[in-house]
DNA sequence: GCGCCTTTATGATCTGGATCATGTTTTACA
DNA sequence: TGTAAAACATGATCCAGATCATAAAGGCGC
């Protein structure tokens, strides 16, 4: 698919370290960054040093665009999980991939309303509703792409840090929906049912 | 612009009355709409009736593509503010649109960034700032489009269905806001000052 | 298998903002 | 321009979830 092509066309192929930084909030976006291989976490940290987990990307996947199109520094720090290689795709190399790739620009689109039906579903939880059912729905959000039978790839923190709770309040929240039979466990780890 | 092309182009204009409900939660997306007058609120309500705004759209402006996109169900209510005059674009209008107006696309694009960028602001607000914190950001995006000296044309009430907080906890924060000359207020509105 | 770091767990206390109650002031429009 | 409705205001109480403290399991490299 799309990273096979930039590579052809000739786009480096960068390595990042885990934890290294790829951009922070108040940098003026210059690229927009198409993951090979890897994992990154995009963050908005707050004064105290909370981290809220704006979304995370994978292998396949691009971030940085919208900040790019709409010409404003980014707002939240964009981090490396697992090492990782990307490309990096400089502003004018984009808006031509835009305008010459006529499926990319299809496929954007649908990104962008993806990432932003999960935002408005979190925004209603986090706006007006309690912990236990503001858990459940992320719970169950990530769990449509994971198989039937597996376990959720994240710990009690990052859900915590994708909910805008502490992590006591995700321990306890699991128990709860675990013990109402709102979720299914094995061995500690919350498991996709059915 | 694009309301007008779209009326050339034989789309039929509908008029909805104040306070009627364009969609709600769980209904098929069928159309875009194009609105040419008036204005809508887009809301999710918790179970125990509290609004969220998502979003408010004017003349001009369009909303329902994320979810006719993406084919998922609504998650919001849209309601008319005022009195409005509306254009509904189907599925196949709304790609015919993005496939053979050039520039539709991109502007498209940006729209969805746009939002994403508000989004994003927002859940970091809600997830991890006090209400002091959570009004200020907010009231400063809203009134980056209000001419200087001219005052914010949002309820407390509204203020309060934006930032996920009580009417009571906005009209206390608003006037310590005040107090600190963080923000600028003339005869109880809050203005632009500078 | 042993030690060390990460993750999960649980209890006790504290607090920001919700909730409730009851005005007062502004705005809309008849 | 009078009056009802909407918006703003303020005090008192309450509570979900944060915070603090302390410990038990898991995982993983060597």
């Amino acid at each position: 698919m799309e990273i096979r092509r930039l590579i052809e066309k000739g786009f480096a192929v960068k390595k990042f370290r885990k934890d290294s930084i790829i951009y922070e909030p108040g940098m003026q976006p210059k690229n927009v960054y198409f993951i090979k291989t890897g994992e990154v976490r995009m963050v908005t940290i707050s004064d105290e040093g909370k981290e809220f987990i704006q979304g995370v990307f994978k292998a396949g996947q691009y971030f940085g665009e919208p900040a790019l199109l709409i010409n404003r520094p980014y707002l939240a720090y964009t981090i490396v999980n697992k090492d990782s290689e990307i490309i990096q795709v400089a502003k004018d190399g984009f808006f031509l991939l835009i305008e010459e790739e006529p499926d990319f620009s299809m496929a954007l689109i649908k990104t962008l309303s993806n990432r932003l039906f999960y935002k408005s579903m979190m925004l209603e939880e986090l706006a007006n509703e309690k912990a236990e059912h503001r858990l459940l729905t992320l719970i169950n959000y990530l769990l449509a792409d994971v198989e039937v039978g597996n376990a959720l790839r994240f710990t009690r923190q990052e859900l915590a840090d994708m909910t805008g709770l502490r992590v006591e309040t995700v321990i306890r929240g699991v128990k709860l929906l675990s013990s109402k039979g709102l979720i299914f466990m094995v061995k500690g780890k919350i498991v996709r049912g059915m």
